[in-house]
DNA sequence: GCCATAAATTGATTTTTGTCAACATGTTTT
DNA sequence: AAAACATGTTGACAAAAATCAATTTATGGC
């Protein structure tokens, strides 16, 4: 089931091969390259990842209330998480794409507190947290990953989330998640300019505190100024000067 | 200069006794646990923490691209962290009051991303992060004590920025705000009702996305209505319920 | 304790955003 | 391919928040 080459580093992958949704294609770089300083497999390693759970559109990942076992890694697609008030409104608390991961926050009181959910078809693995952290007792690759992965959602969430709670206008707010959005892509080897948006208006006017008609319009707005091309929900950035200054500056008018 | 009982946890400490700084009174308990399970102190352990250093108020813990080398924890005071946009403007990242732990978000890239400043006389203690993890190699206790400070520090950001992000309105972000350096001061065994802010109004904006007439206008509102009283940046939480529910629903009228 | 300065409050007004509603465009199912 | 449904856009208006400005209240330095 699991094979060594799971855990190589392989640069040139092609991956929109729906065959290769193996690991080393997916982006997943912290954890890819996870034993690919040490050689072959121990008998640990089989242990703590379950490949390719294939979660359609709208099913679960994991619910609020599970117990925390696993680190989710999203091989493919993109899926969002949410908190259900006590009033019964939702709070999306994020969206993760392909090459991210989901759950961490869970890592301590070993209990999800928010629902997870595939927007569109995903495929995700599952790095066992109790046996990669047992691993940690006797391979020092496995203790640099496990800090490495913490401390780079300890920056992405700072990064991600700081500008957004302290942007004084929705404009700000949507420029900003946008150019963050196009960083993650990225940083995943897709493309900067030009991605999907799988989530909704309302999702994302939901996440970020704006109506969802607030966020149509300043699309539309984006789009008059040239900012931005957008076509259902493919959006393509083509002035990111422009939009940067947007992110940081209060409306121009 | 380190002493054992440094690392000992001490329950019924008192907190107000100036002469007790040490750590076992300071309440950063995930640090202050620290090797209480192994005994004596090793060599090692003389050399990782960095004791006491007072920063009064306006000086700077650490600087916006200072090389990353400790884990600071507060003992004592307050800090503000913020950035500075390119256009001049300053973007406050986060409040840091006594227990916790600040800079955690450059463990991987080494170097600090933003200004941390005093916001009233300060004592921190540094834990230094690479002979912690040099730590880790041997000690048990080292290596799940740095998955917690790692994990704690994950679950702090979801849960207390995720909200100011979804908010809905001025009220639900400030509501929420509140709410949760309440919970901040009760988890540092202080009291949960009556704290003080020590950051002015406009620094709260500043971090909310709000303008400090807008803070200031509903810390009005919340003391005409009875849910908190007020006495310059002294604040007691009358009614929590009610705190509680303006920081999910909508305004009332 | 007093003074100078910084911070906070409050009011009037403008700008931004949310809400309600109608309509248009996409997507999924059959 | 058409129908049914969900999602997205746009306009008119109401509500919320920002800005500008004047005044009051705290705070730090002496």
């Amino acid at each position: 089931m699991l094979t060594e080459d799971h855990f190589t580093l392989s640069e040139g992958a092609e991956h929109n091969n729906p065959r290769f949704l193996a690991c080393k294609y997916c982006r997943a770089l912290s954890l890819c390259e996870f034993s690919s300083g040490e050689g072959r497999q121990s008998k640990n390693d089989r242990k703590i990842i379950k490949r390719h759970r294939k979660i359609r559109r709208g099913e679960f990942p994991y619910r609020a209330g599970d117990p925390f076992h696993s680190i989710c890694v999203i091989c493919s697609g993109a899926v969002k998480t949410y908190a259900l008030n006590r009033d019964g409104s939702v709070q999306i608390t994020g969206f993760h794409i392909s090459g991210e991961l989901m759950g961490l926050n869970a890592v301590n009181t070993k209990q999800h507190t928010c629902d997870a959910v595939a927007l569109e078809n995903t495929y995700i693995c599952e790095i066992l947290y109790s046996h990669l952290q047992e691993l940690c007792d006797e391979s020092f690759i496995a203790r640099r990953l496990i800090f490495r992965i913490l401390g780079d959602q300890i920056a992405h969430d700072q990064m991600v989330l700081m500008p957004l709670i302290g942007a004084k206008s929705a404009t700000q707010k949507l420029a900003a998640y946008l150019l963050s959005l196009s960083q993650r892509f990225e940083r995943r080897g897709l493309s900067t300019d030009e991605f999907r948006l799988s989530m909704s208006r309302g999702d994302l006017g939901n996440y970020l505190g704006l109506a969802k008609e607030t966020v149509s319009r300043l699309f539309s707005r984006f789009v008059d100024e040239g900012l931005i091309t957008l076509k259902a929900r493919h959006i393509r950035i083509n002035d990111r000067k422009r939009l940067t200054l947007m992110a940081t500056k209060a409306p121009s008018v």
